[in-house]
DNA sequence: TTGACATGAAACCATTAGGTTTCCTATAAA
DNA sequence: TTTATAGGAAACCTAATGGTTTCATGTCAA
């Protein structure tokens, strides 16, 4: 789960409407697939990088696989982040750091 | 300037690491160039696609390129992620709505 | 005005990415 | 206990990615 991987697994748009629909709660690998104009054999690709990023779980149940969302794995992105924002909004970072010091 | 563009600019580190760099101030070409194990046209290469997602501005001085980070560029990342986040800090989300909402 | 320097441009190369087809395996249901 | 269903796995294809080398161009300075 580098870093790398995490940014790898949400640059491509398919896997990003992925996680969107999981949003929404654990789906199998036949549902997702049904709703994207490819193969299933391709989606799985899809769902094994997210895997790979941390961005999702995947677990047996019978012969179906589930996949739920991670959505923690995308911490490191929002750290990222948030090292820029403050070119662009002084005041939220001011805000997120004061919430992050109330964290600690 | 699509999303797409801005996620496809930052999925490759040699890319973000130059952001960074840009966060200090403009640089050419040369000196950008100078800090990675890659040949120059190599790193133009980076440099146009950071540019094609609007993360970076290049303008002309003399025989140089001076290239300036445009971190406004990154704000549909931050929307993107202001979804997701909703699901692992709700408590910042909350904060973040209610800085925006004083904004307007 | 000639030479050095900063960069652009084009051709090329190997690897990765995103997709397909075909076939195999495991589980549930008749 | 067959049969249908959900998915895994491997081989393959094409295009995009990240890199190189070579050569051309524009601009500054002697």
């Amino acid at each position: 789960m580098s870093e790398q991987m995490i940014f790898r697994a949400i640059s491509d748009p398919t896997r990003r409407s992925i996680m969107t629909m999981l949003a929404s709660g654990e789906h199998s690998l036949g549902e997702i697939a049904s709703q994207y104009e490819m193969t299933r054999p391709a989606v799985t690709k899809h769902l094994k990088i997210l895997e790979e990023g941390g961005l999702i779980h995947i677990r047996a149940h019978g012969r179906q696989r589930l996949h739920a969302l991670q959505p923690d794995a995308l911490r490191p992105v929002s750290d990222w982040l948030g090292f820029f924002s403050q070119f662009w909004d002084e005041k939220l970072e001011t805000l997120k750091q004061a919430v992050e010091a109330d964290d600690a």
